[in-house]
DNA sequence: GCGTATCGCGTTTTT
DNA sequence: CGCGATACGC
C-alpha cells in the first residue's frame, strides 16, 4: 500500500469511508509514515487524530511489522476496538493480533502474564471504583471516625484523595494541605482510613484501578527480566489522548520503550479535563524531554465542525490563562452561528431543547446524531422528564454505570464470592438483603466466617437469629448450589436467579421492568464467557456502557438521542449538540474559583463540549434556579460565556418572545428558523385535575394524582411506573374517576 | 437500648 | 442512589 501526499487544503473525506487511505494532509502523512524513534503529535479537536493512528497501524503492518509487536493504548476500550477494526479493514489483514486497550486492561493482562516476576499469584480480584467506595464505607462505620459535630468527608471525596495521592505521586498530607485545605482537620482520620483500606485490599487480594498501574510500574521497574521481555515484545507503542495520562502512566511508557524508543503519543493539551484524577497535561510538554530527539507534529486542520463553531471554540480556549496557541481552521462549509439561549428557568430550558429536538427529528435528522451535554449527571433531570413525557427515547451516558446499579451489583456479588470467598463486600451485599438483617448483624456474620479457611462453608455454621433464620437458610442453599465445581457461568446465573428473582421483584418493585431487561442482557453477556474469572475482571475494569444496547443492532436503524456528561462525551462527535445549564452557579462547578487549577480545567471542559458539534451548536442556560429553600434565585450566564465576544454567537432570549438581549436582528432569524412555537394540541389542558383523582395514561397506565406542581402540570403516582410529572400540553391523560 | 426499616433530600467530573 | 434523621420493634 502506498500513501500519496495531498496538499493541506485537500479535505479529508468522512472517516467512515475505508477507501480513503490516500487522503491525508501533509502533517497526518508525516505522522503516519514516520520511521523509528519517538514522535509527539499535537492534535486539535476534530483533526482526525484517530484516523491518523489507524493509518499508522496500517502503514506499519504493510511494511511487514508483525502485528504482535504493536501495542495500542487508548482511553477507552471502545476506542481501541474501533481502531483495530478499521485498521484491519485498511490492511486486508486481521488486526486481531495487535495488543490494544486501556492502560488498565493492558495492565491486567501483563500482570497475569508476567506477575510471577514480582512473586504474584495470579488470582487477584479487581475492584472497580464503586466497590472501592463500598470498602471505604465499610471501614468508616467500623473505625468510628470524626469527632462530634463535624461532618466527615464523604467516601467519594476520600477515594479521590486516595487515588489522587497515588496518581500525583505525592503524599496524602501534602496533597490535602495543598489542594484540599478544608480537610486538614481530618488528616489523621484519613491517614488511618488509608492504612486500613490498604490492609483490607491486601488481605483480600483485591486491586483497584490505581493498584494495577502502580504494580505495572513496579513490574517494569523492579524486574529487569520482565522489563526486557515486555519491551522487546512490543516494538511499536502508540498512545492516544496523551494529555489524560498521569505520572505513573508516563513513567510506564518510558520504561516500556526503553529498548527501542518507538513511541507515538497523540494528544491535545486544550482537551485535558481529567486533572482531578491525576492526569497532568504537562506530560505532553515534557514528552520531548523524556524522549530526546522527539519529532513534534502539529495537526491543526479540523475536519469536524463548520467555521462559526470553530470561531467560538477558538475564542473559548483563547481566554485560557495558559495556552499553547493552536488555531484550528476548517474547509467545511456552513455559516450558521452557534446559538446561546437564555431560558426563564430550568423548565424553559428543557422545553426549548425538547422543542428543537422534536423539530430536528421531524425534519429527518437521525436522533442518534443529536446529543445533549452537561456538567453533572443530575443537570439533565428536568430534560429527562420532558423527553419522557413526549415519548422521545434517549440514552443517558455518564453518571451511574450499569455495574453501579444495585441489581447488577447484587448478581455480580454472587460471582465475586465464588472467585474470592473473602470478598467481604460482596458478602455484605448479599446478607443485607435478608429481612431483619442490617449492618450490625452482617458485621457479626462476616467476622465469623472470615475466621475460617472457607468462608462459604463456614456460613452454614453460623447460628442465625430466629426472626431471619428462614431467609438465611435459603441463602446458604444457593451458595452451596453454585459453589459446585466446574459450573459454567451461565449455569451459575440460572441457579442464582432462582433465589434472586423473587427477592429482586420485591426489592425493586417500582421500576421492575427496566431492571429486569438489564438482567436479561446480563444473561446474554455471561453466555459469552467460558470462565468466571475473566467475566468478573471484565465487568470490573470496563463495564459495558449499556448492555441494553443490542450488540447486533442493524447499523441502518436510527440511533437514539444521547444525553451525556461532558466527560463521557470525549472523543465523540454529533451533528447537533446542546450544552445545558451553562449558568453562573453551575458551570464552572460552584466550588472552584478563578485562579484555581480547576477553574482552567472547567474552561477546557466547555471547550471539549462545544467542539463535539459538527453543524449545529446550542448553548443554553436558565436565568432562574431553585435554591435549597424552594426559593428562586436569579443567575446569569456562565463566566466562560460572558467573556466571549457577542459576535461569535446568536443570542436568543427565551424569557421574552419578541426581544433579544443583545442583538435583536439575529433573533428574528433564529426564532423563525428553529424556535417558533407551534400551537400544541390542547388535549388535556382544558380538563381540570385535582389531587387524588384516578387517571389513565396511554403508556404508563393507571395512576393517582399526587400533586399539581404548576400550571399545566400534574404529578402522578403510577401504579406500575412510579411517580412522574406530566405536562398536560403533551401527556394524554384520561380521568378515570 | 440496640438495630432495623422508612422517608426526605442533596448530588462534580471517571479510566 | 446514598446519606442523615426519625420512628418502630425486639
Amino acid at each position: 500500500m502506498q500513501y500519496t501526499l495531498f496538499s493541506d487544503n485537500e479535505q479529508a473525506p468522512s472517516s467512515d469511508n475505508t477507501a480513503d487511505f490516500k487522503d491525508l494532509n501533509a502533517a497526518q502523512h508525516k505522522a503516519v509514515t514516520h520511521g523509528e524513534g519517538p514522535v509527539l503529535v499535537i492534535a486539535g479537536a476534530g483533526s482526525g487524530k484517530t484516523r491518523t493512528l489507524i493509518h499508522r497501524v496500517a502503514h506499519l503492518i504493510d511494511n511487514d511489522v508483525p502485528p504482535e509487536s504493536i501495542l495500542l493504548l487508548t482511553f477507552t476500550r471502545r476506542a481501541a476496538k474501533e481502531m483495530l477494526d478499521r485498521a484491519g479493514r485498511l490492511t486486508d489483514r486481521s488486526c486481531g493480533r495487535i495488543t490494544g486497550g486501556t492502560f488498565h486492561g493492558t495492565s491486567n493482562i501483563l500482570l497475569h502474564r508476567y506477575g510471577h516476576y514480582l512473586g504474584y499469584r495470579p488470582g487477584f480480584t479487581i475492584v472497580d471504583r464503586a466497590d472501592a467506595e463500598g470498602i471505604i464505607n465499610l471501614l468508616k462505620s467500623s473505625l468510628d471516625l470524626a469527632g462530634a459535630g463535624k461532618t466527615f468527608p464523604n467516601k467519594r471525596t476520600i477515594i479521590n484523595i486516595l487515588s489522587g495521592s497515588i496518581n500525583k505521586n505525592i503524599s496524602i498530607d501534602n496533597l490535602i494541605s495543598q489542594q484540599a485545605p478544608h480537610l486538614t482537620e481530618f488528616l489523621d482520620d484519613i491517614l488511618l482510613l488509608k492504612k486500613h483500606y490498604e490492609q483490607f485490599k491486601f488481605d483480600h487480594a483485591l486491586m483497584d484501578y490505581d493498584d494495577l498501574l502502580v504494580n505495572w510500574y513496579r513490574l517494569l521497574k523492579e524486574s529487569p527480566e520482565a522489563r526486557h521481555e515486555i519491551s522487546s515484545q512490543y516494538q511499536y507503542i502508540m498512545v492516544d489522548e496523551y494529555q489524560d495520562t498521569n505520572h505513573i502512566q508516563a513513567k510506564i511508557i518510558r520504561l516500556l520503550a526503553h529498548t527501542h524508543e518507538n513511541v507515538m503519543a497523540v494528544g491535545d493539551d486544550a482537551q485535558s479535563i481529567y486533572n482531578f484524577r491525576g492526569a497532568d497535561f504537562y506530560n505532553i510538554i515534557r514528552f520531548p524531554d523524556q524522549f530526546p530527539g522527539t519529532e513534534v507534529i502539529k495537526l491543526e486542520q479540523n475536519y469536524r465542525s463548520i467555521q462559526p463553531i470553530l470561531d467560538l471554540t477558538n475564542s473559548i480556549i483563547s481566554c485560557a490563562k495558559e495556552k499553547f496557541t493552536k488555531t484550528l481552521f476548517t474547509n467545511i462549509e456552513g455559516t450558521e452561528k452557534p446559538v446561546v439561549y437564555a431560558a426563564r428557568n430550568e423548565s424553559g430550558e428543557a422545553k426549548f431543547i425538547a422543542d428543537t429536538i422534536s423539530e430536528l427529528i421531524e425534519d429527518g435528522t437521525d436522533p442518534g446524531r443529536i446529543a445533549v451535554l452537561f456538567r453533572s449527571g443530575y443537570h439533565s433531570y428536568k430534560l429527562e422528564m420532558e423527553l419522557t413525557s413526549r415519548m422521545l427515547e434517549f440514552e443517558k451516558r455518564g453518571g451511574l454505570k450499569l455495574t453501579e446499579t444495585a441489581h447488577i451489583k447484587d448478581v455480580l456479588s454472587f460471582f465475586r464470592i465464588l472467585i474470592n470467598p473473602w470478598d467481604t463486600l460482596s458478602w455484605s451485599r448479599l446478607l443485607l438483603h435478608l429481612d431483619k438483617v442490617g449492618p450490625k448483624t452482617v458485621q457479626k456474620i462476616i467476622a465469623f466466617i472470615s475466621e475460617h479457611d472457607d468462608p462459604g462453608e463456614a456460613l452454614e455454621h453460623f447460628k442465625a437469629g430466629k426472626s431471619w433464620q428462614d431467609g438465611f437458610q435459603a441463602l446458604i442453599a444457593v451458595v452451596k448450589d453454585i459453589r459446585q465445581p466446574n459450573l459454567s457461568p451461565s449455569t451459575i446465573f440460572e441457579k442464582l436467579m432462582k433465589y434472586y428473582e423473587p427477592l429482586f421483584e420485591k426489592l425493586y418493585h417500582d421500576d421492575y421492568p427496566k431492571r429486569h431487561k438489564d438482567l436479561d442482557q446480563l444473561k446474554i453477556l455471561i453466555g459469552e464467557y467460558g470462565d468466571l474469572q475473566s467475566f468478573v475482571d471484565d465487568t470490573a475494569l470496563d463495564p459495558p456502557e449499556s448492555i441494553s444496547a443490542d450488540p447486533f443492532a442493524d447499523p441502518a436503524t436510527q440511533g437514539k438521542l444521547i444525553l451525556s456528561t461532558i466527560h463521557s462525551s470525549k472523543g465523540l462527535e454529533w451533528d447537533t449538540v446542546f450544552v445545558l445549564s451553562l449558568a453562573d452557579s453551575r458551570f464552572p462547578h460552584p466550588n472552584v474559583f478563578p485562579g484555581d487549577l480547576q477553574y482552567e480545567e472547567e474552561r477546557r471542559l466547555l471547550y471539549v463540549a462545544a467542539t463535539r458539534a459538527e453543524n449545529r451548536l446550542y448553548l443554553t442556560y436558565p436565568m432562574e434556579l431553585m435554591s435549597p429553600d424552594r426559593k428562586f434565585i436569579r443567575t446569569t450566564m456562565s463566566p466562560f460565556l460572558r467573556e466571549l465576544s457577542v459576535e461569535r454567537y446568536t443570542a436568543v432570549n427565551g424569557t421574552r418572545q419578541r426581544e433579544s438581549l443583545y442583538t435583536p436582528s439575529f433573533l428574528e432569524e433564529s426564532t423563525t428558523r428553529h424556535h417558533q412555537k407551534k400551537p400544541k394540541k390542547q388535549l388535556s389542558a382544558r380538563k381540570t385535575y385535582e389531587k387524588g383523582m384516578r387517571v389513565h395514561h396511554s403508556f404508563f397506565g393507571p395512576g393517582t394524582i399526587r400533586e399539581i406542581p404548576g400550571p399545566r402540570r400534574v404529578e402522578v403516582a403510577f401504579d406500575r411506573h412510579g411517580t412522574k410529572i406530566l405536562h398536560l400540553d403533551f401527556a394524554e391523560l384520561e380521568i378515570v374517576s
